[in-house]
DNA sequence: CTGTTTATTGACCGTTCGGTCCATAACGCC
DNA sequence: GGCGTTATGGACCGAACGGTCAATAAACAG
């Protein structure tokens, strides 16, 4: 019935996602964003309402892949032991060579005090990773060291050190210094 | 021999930083900035040169500020034993109650990695404070447990849970579980 | 082929951006 | 009181911003 899209809008999303992730939301001009979505103006305001929903869009792909991603791996009992997929998963951001830091914890800086539908991703996206931490707790061998209570609050303390070390990947940290961070992190549990 | 400056540039540099730390660089715009130092654009053009050179001021005042005082309160021997200052700087974050989260942290995420000279000072100030648990390790009861490696290391691990709970704290995180997250965190030190 | 619908392109829009400039004001010095 | 010097306030600047629009193109239905 009428002309179809030529660009692929999933792809052009990944890489807006790539721009608000390195350089943050005000700092990602129009400009950027078509030029790494390779796609002129007018199609770009065909496809988003405006700049925030490609913004929010790209949070949504950011849950979708990265988050979940992260879940899934927390969550699955084909992974290992729950202790051993905390360290996988936070051995993940350790190696993340571009240093890029998490899109998540930057939104949560720069955009989620100012923008309420950015702050509910966020806060879900944060409550999402937590609860599966707490999984991969209540999965692992020593399960039963802890209290239902003491296994959330643990799950919370893992997900406030994946928060540091993105911040830290994000600041240049070099690996071995990561490393340590994990070691240290987990060595009690 | 000429007309006096009117207005206190510390203040006004103070005032700057509460909306760079609020807004973050590029958010924060000439007008806001205006607003906040309550002086005219010819005025602040007298005392700075450009925006970005009151974004680096406004970085060095928190290091004179806010990292000294964690610095010192960390090597102060007169503030109780190593770990308990360490427990009293991490509470002091759960405390902050507008939850501003932590500008050096912020810099870190949305300055540093796009301006050499803002990401020279973001390290400079975390190497200080990494610095400043260690030594507040090496000046605790237990001191003994760690050797010199161990010790930086730990050092490095307690920062990292100091930045996480910066950005949980900006994010909402309600005390009570701020304060579980130092628990676990400090629980086997 | 014609008509309808929607995508593409880039010129164009008003606004706001960071930064400059200048007339005026407030001081110390002589 | 004049003079040199620096601060003040705000008009002003070009550039860049996010967003709109109209002409054109590409698809399908009839």
């Amino acid at each position: 019935m009428a002309r179809p899209r030529e660009f692929d809008i999933d792809e052009a999303l990944d890489h807006a996602m790539g721009v608000f992730w390195a350089k943050g939301y005000e700092a990602a001009s129009l400009q950027d964003l078509l030029s790494a979505m390779k796609i002129a103006r007018g199609s770009l305001y065909k496809a988003f309402k405006d700049k925030r929903s490609i913004y929010l869009a790209a949070l949504d792909l950011y849950d979708k892949t990265t988050v979940e991603t992260g879940v899934s791996l927390l969550s699955d009992p084909e992974a290992g032991d729950g202790l051993s997929r905390i360290r996988t998963l936070l051995e993940g951001v350790r190696d993340d060579e571009d240093r890029r830091g998490c899109f998540l914890c930057n939104a949560a800086i720069d955009q989620a005090r100012v923008d309420p539908e950015v702050e509910a991703r966020v806060a879900a996206m944060m409550r999402r990773l937590e609860a599966a931490f707490s999984t991969a707790l209540k999965q692992s061998k020593r399960a039963g060291r802890w209290s239902a209570k003491r296994r959330t609050e643990t799950a919370r303390f893992i997900f406030n050190t994946y928060m540091g070390l993105r911040v830290l990947a994000r600041s240049g940290y070099p690996t071995r210094e990561l490393q340590a961070i994990i070691d240290a992190a987990l060595r009690d549990l």
